[in-house]
DNA sequence: GAATATGGACAACCAGGTTGTCTACTAGGG
DNA sequence: CCCTAGTAGACAACCTGGTTGTCCATATTC
């Protein structure tokens, strides 16, 4: 049996392209991960860019770039923070809600077809075993997003 | 719970930053991901740089560059093919293959620490339910190994 | 109020891929 | 047997997505 990193590594990418291929299949404009990520942190809390960018795992500067982007294409914007007078909080715009929503569908039906393949419970035990293991390994500190190559 | 993609992308990013923090603390000089991935498919097979290419998923050229460092530092040599005077076949040195025996130890050590933090069971059941899913979703031809950010 | 730390912008750089092209060789029909 | 199409590998140009380094303005701490 293949080392666990690489099972990882393999089913990560295998649902990514997936993913990838539907969106386009669909003629919705396939971001990047990091921005999807980005919105899906973004739907959770309020948060500036170094926010962003520890979550991601990548240096504020990576984050900036990325948060322009999504600015300039609409999917985000920048509103004073109401007591630093340095920091902006970025937040989703509705174009990028309704983004998130769609790919949220999409997600859900790729990890359905893989309860599908696998088994409902066999998925749950790879959910909760993975979270269990993060829990271990970085307690509440969450560990970079991005996966390193 | 967060979905699947990420919990793949963190773990096997915890995974990782503990092979390379412990293979530095050694004294052992880190290779990328890549590299390993190299060594691990070299003992398996005789392979060219297309061959080491698709299996990582990246393309010629690119495997070519690793290949090119793997064999400046040592860690493999090329030699020629038997019947097409074209190709070359990559293959291990001994120092190449030391580095994979030391690898492999610490790689197991690694996910005994796994299996103790959320039982063996568990582990198993994880890393069977990835190897299914894959060969649901890709039959007998891998996907890339590595994973696309 | 002085020293230190932090958010964000800007610039230079770099690593690790990609595409494109070329040559030598291989393989598969007419 | 030759002609055509395909492939391994080398080389070069380029691009993307990160990094480090620096700076300013503002916050925080003592």
């Amino acid at each position: 049996m293949e080392p666990v990193p690489m099972l990882l590594a393999m089913t990560y990418r295998a649902m990514g392209d997936q993913f990838h291929d539907r969106l386009r299949q669909i003629g919705l404009e396939p971001l990047r991960p990091a921005h999807g990520y980005v919105f899906r942190f973004l739907k959770e809390k309020r948060a500036t860019t170094v926010d962003i960018g520890q979550h991601l795992g990548v240096t504020k500067q990576a984050a900036a770039k990325i948060v322009n982007e999504l600015d300039e294409w609409g999917y985000v914007l920048r509103e004073p923070h109401p007591t630093d007078k340095r920091a902006q909080y970025v937040t989703l715009t509705t174009k990028g809600r309704d983004y998130l929503k769609f790919a949220d569908n999409l997600w859900s039906d790729l990890e359905h077809e893989m309860a599908e393949a696998i088994g409902e419970t066999t998925l749950d035990t790879i959910k909760t075993g993975l979270a269990e293991y993060l829990q271990h390994v970085h307690g509440d500190d969450q560990p970079g997003l991005r996966p390193v190559w």
